[in-house]
RNA sequence: GCGCCCGUAGCUCAAUGGAUAGAGCAACGGAUUUCUAAUCCGUUGGUUGCAGGUUCGAGUCCUGCCGGGCGUGCCA
């Protein structure tokens, strides 16, 4: 059991037949912001005190007189207005870490009772290459899936791919009328991602004249005047795909093969799995049920020619079915619903979506509910938008963004330069070969990446900066990941084997402040994943992951291993050491982060 | 117009209603014949946009205002 827990359960024990409905106040012990308040504090004497009638301290002191904190903390302190401080005794954190070394888990405990969530994440566009925008859905949603495996729920992970939308009408325009044979042959993805942009720079050159703006570029001009309405012209491929018209039918199918190899790619070197992709098309014929039932329920009626579903005190509706008769996202989001919930029957589905699409989700759940999926969290896990260096959001539609891949070539470049320059800097000389170099620039640039993103509070708006990204200290995996391969140096060095020493009864001595200090945070690991899933926030854990490697940092420099007075302090050291490496190296894990022996 | 979100150190951001609002970067000053200096220690830096309110206690909750972003019936 965690401190917090344990302690938790103590208060609980004291509060129980003094107060009603003790439970709601446990939530008010927490960790100690200083530690001069103690390692954790307890304050619910104040607001108890309100309901009491009795002065804080007093009731403080009531508190502890009933309390039994045997085995794990000092004499607990009343101080200020009544807070009731904690420190854990020395007896304590040497049993809990001691069991930490013995356990796979490090004292993480699997969850009482396992949910099982859905999480649907990433969803590309498979028609257009991938770009920076799609980091963040899909960085938080494979460390969201992670951490609910490691806590013992059951998470499944689906990428509702975008394989059936109107980008497809617009590459069946631009295969038809613009296809360049030999580069489809040689290479489909890119000629097809060739032609999704050039449709889309016809498109928007259409709208521009529109305005009533000139187009200054002489080509675009002529191919604009070539092909009249453009975009009526893709809607209408699109519509005959939906409609089954063997031609474009046949080209999809040949089409989606090579676009989903180009995203395998990229999710190959992200490390990143789904259990399950079911896009888009996979919903294509239950939509028409869909909108059947809730018209049946009397939830969706006709309006301007469409079918919406109105909510009380909403002005705009939630279209399922235009005018023309086409579904929309919300009907196939629906669609989406209902297959989740008759195949997995989930506790909870995770939307990681953008916050821009709110108002959807909004309308999403509550027509889901009104369908009668009541037992469900629908949760909409949303996230600031990317924004380009000028504040603005990134522009999907100009087809010159930022991709994915040269994005990660870069991070890895970077992170290639600072290796080699490390090594080269090393006492005795470069130790890593140019090879090991490279696949250590992989693991550091591309983790320096995912880092970057899951350590902001998902819900501000997300500055894409190189400079920020690829930043290589302060709080960044390299710097946790630097604090492994320190660990796993001294073991190198010292020749000892982690694995016989966790087995060889070596005892942990908590005497020097650093050390301790360093054994609470290593317990506090199990807390630290509590809070990332009770809100859906990786940046809880990345936290927790830079105070750990921070104290680790501190004892490194204040507590000599190797050169310890005794062995039994050394043992001792490296226990803590070992137990710091296997922390940081799951903590990691869970982020989709990978550490390397040396760097 | 209406709805949602945001406003915290020079910059980028933290802070489940708790004590003196914290980090990183930047700047400045120290520590090294390194158990890996991709480090550590220290200094400087704040009327948490403004004004009220609720509370024993407000960056956090409520109201109003100012500033910004996003969304707002036939894209996803």
């Amino acid at each position: 059991m965690s401190i917090l827990a344990e302690l938790k359960s103590r208060f609980l024990a004291a509060l129980v037949g003094y107060v009603e409905e003790p439970e709601q106040y446990l939530d008010l012990i927490r960790r100690s912001q200083d530690p001069k308040f103690g390692d954790y504090q307890a304050n619910m004497a104040m607001p108890l005190a309100k309901k009491l009638g009795k002065k804080p301290r007093d009731v403080a002191a009531e508190i502890i007189a009933r309390l039994d904190l045997a085995g794990i903390c000092e004499t607990p302190e009343i101080a200020g207005p009544g807070f009731v401080n904690l420190r854990i005794s020395a007896e304590k954190l040497v049993a809990l870490t001691t069991e930490a070394v013995a356990d796979s888990r490090i004292g993480v405990a699997s969850v009482a009772t396992p949910k099982t969530y859905v999480v649907d994440y990433s969803a590309p566009n498979v028609a257009k290459p991938m770009h920076v925008g799609h980091i963040r859905s899909t960085v938080i949603g494979d460390a969201l899936c992670r951490t609910l495996r490691f806590l013992g729920h059951r998470a499944i992970s689906d990428n509702h791919i975008g394989d059936w939308g109107t980008q497809f009408g617009m590459i069946l325009y631009g295969y038809k009328n613009f296809l360049d044979e030999k580069a489809y042959r040689e290479n489909p993805v890119l000629e097809l991602a060739r032609l999704y942009k050039l449709v889309r720079k016809i498109m928007d050159a259409q709208d521009q004249a529109a305005k009533g703006e000139s187009i200054a570029d002489a080509e675009l001009a002529a191919l604009s005047a070539a092909h009249p309405a453009i975009n009526t012209a893709a809607q209408l491929e699109t519509a005959k795909l939906h409609a089954g018209d063997a031609e474009n039918r046949r080209l999809w199918e040949e089409f989606l093969p090579a676009c989903q190899d180009e995203i395998s790619r990229v999710y190959k070197r992200l490390n990143v799995t789904f259990d399950y992709t079911l896009g888009e098309s996979f919903y294509e014929d239950r939509l028409a049920s869909v909108v059947e039932e809730l018209e049946k329920k009397g939830i969706a009626r006709e309006s301007d020619g469409a079918v919406c579903v109105f909510f009380e005190g909403e002005e705009t509706p939630m279209i399922v079915r235009k005018q023309d008769g086409a579904f929309l996202y919300a009907t196939t989001d629906l669609a989406t619903i209902r297959y989740r919930m008759d195949e997995w029957k989930p506790d909870a589905i995770l939307y990681v979506v953008d916050h821009r699409q709110g108002l959807h989700f909004k309308h999403l759940f509550a027509a889901a509910k009104l369908l009668g999926y009541e037992n469900v969290e629908l949760q909409h896990v949303s996230f600031g938008t990317v924004l380009g260096d000028d504040n603005r959001p990134f522009k999907t539609r100009s087809g010159d963004t930022v991709g994915l891949e040269s994005l990660l070539d870069e991070a890895v470049r970077r992170a290639g330069e600072i290796v080699s320059a490390n090594d080269d800097a090393k006492p005795n000389g470069p130790e890593i070969s140019a090879e090991r170099r490279n696949e250590i620039a992989e693991i550091v640039g591309i983790g320096a990446l995912k880092y970057a993103d899951l350590s902001q509070n998902r819900t501000s708006d997300y500055v894409f900066s190189y400079d920020k990204m690829l930043a290589m200290n302060g709080n960044t995996a390299t710097y946790m990941q630097y604090a492994y391969a320190r660990v796993r140096s001294i073991f190198a060095r010292g020749g000892f084997d982690a694995e016989a020493l966790r087995l060889s009864g070596a005892k942990i001595t908590l005497e020097a402040p650093a050390e301790r200090a360093l054994a609470l945070e290593i317990l506090r690991f199990s807390e630290a994943l509590d809070l990332t899933v009770v809100d859906y926030r990786p940046n809880q854990l990345t936290a927790y992951l830079f105070d750990l490697a921070n104290r680790y940092s501190t004892f490194f420099e204040n507590c000599h291993v190797l050169r310890a007075e005794s062995d039994e302090l050394r043992n001792s050291r490296l226990l803590l050491c070992d137990l710091t490496a296997r922390t940081i190296q799951k903590g990691l894990e869970l982020l989709g982060i990978n550490v390397v022996e040396k760097m």
